[in-house]
DNA sequence: ATTGAATGTTCTCTATTTGTTCTCTATTAT
DNA sequence: ATAATAGAGAACAAATAGAGAACATTCAAT
């Protein structure tokens, strides 16, 4: 098991790999992960070697080789690949750099929950009944955001924020047979912000 | 059996571990599962080792392995707390049973990946213009189905499909703008079928 | 070939944290 | 009344993170 050093070192070690096509020297390391001792860095390397992850080539100047363990030890995150756009009328387009998403940061975080959506107030903005929207526990808003808000302590509901100037609230519905209300500012309390929205077909 | 707090602390440590990876120390989890003791976490610790779940290397530091075992109980994957539903008019409505979201298996799976979505003609169906799909690789699928489909074996475009009782082959957009076209079935190429959709606000 | 600076290597030393073991209290269910 | 569960917190040995000195080895310039 590696200590978070380790890790950082390793990590450091396989970026400057990356970049420069050689590797650094222990000052460098040391620079690196903002230590100051090189003695340090070498009992790191040790570790890191008796863990299979790099080779040492003894009294070399540069003499660290990744070893092909050390990209397996990348961080074990839900990921799917992200293969490329699609439109109408056009081969699937192939996105460089990113090719992959990552599913915990999509949405996932501490402060986040799931609410199941029913009805279709949202409709138009692509939230459909069934779906699934990811909010986060925040009370305040910003114009023009999709919020949880609660009416008068009892009423909860899913709507589009925008302030007037003379401080009415309004919450507009995203569906054009639904009107949009207005409400004194202390009638409105703001419970989340919808960060994410899901929908599984299956 | 685990008790509720033991459950806590072993996840804690599964989410710890896949976002780090590697383990927590004690005082993280006792902060994660919001107590002050480090002696308490340890108790728990204790337990999960002899439930098998863990492995605790004495006296190391973040020395917490993960048993396979524990990916059965209680799954290693993200999941958030999915707090209810909401509508129009009424209190958010809990919901009983599965009170949590589990994203890897909303999505994840070996034969699905992931496409960008661009232009409007899904648009009625709630997959907007940036929205990511999750398509399961398959070469058949069902009518109604929203599918991944090469025509001519060189455009690809993302339609409802419907098959006509002569065997003609429908592809029809969720835009009252576009047009539904009629192929020869040798002329379309399943390549997918949409099992989820994403779309993030940040 | 010699030299000298930078580098790798091995040490010892010092602080913090951490893991561990205890005892004690409070709450809840049987 | 008795467990079982949940938690606080003190005390202590050990692991980790780091500094830095001392020496050996490279390696390039002279």
């Amino acid at each position: 098991m590696l200590t978070p050093s380790e890790k950082k070192t390793l990590k450091f070690i396989q970026q400057y790999f990356m970049e420069k096509g050689y590797a650094p020297t222990l000052r460098e390391i040391a620079q690196g992960i903002k230590i100051n001792s090189r003695g340090v860095v070498h009992r790191y390397l040790k570790s890191l070697e008796s863990s299979n992850l790099i080779t040492i080539l003894p009294n070399r100047k540069r003499g660290i080789h990744l070893n092909p363990e050390a990209n397996e030890n990348i961080p074990l995150v839900p990921t799917i690949p992200l293969l490329g756009r699609i439109a109408a009328g056009q081969p699937i387009e192939a996105i460089e750099g990113r090719d992959e998403i990552n599913l915990a940061d999509f949405i996932m975080n501490a402060d986040r929950f799931a609410l199941q959506v029913t009805g279709d107030s949202m409709m138009e903005a692509g939230i459909l009944d069934g779906d699934t929207v990811i909010i986060k526990h925040q009370n305040t808003a910003n114009n023009g955001d999709i919020i949880v808000a609660l009416i008068d302590g009892i009423e909860a509901t899913l709507k589009r924020l925008k302030r007037l100037p003379d401080g009415m609230v309004l919450l507009v519905p995203e569906n054009k047979f639904m009107e949009t209300i207005a409400y004194e500012p202390e009638r409105v309390q703001i419970q989340g912000v919808v960060v994410g929205q899901l929908r599984s077909y299956q």
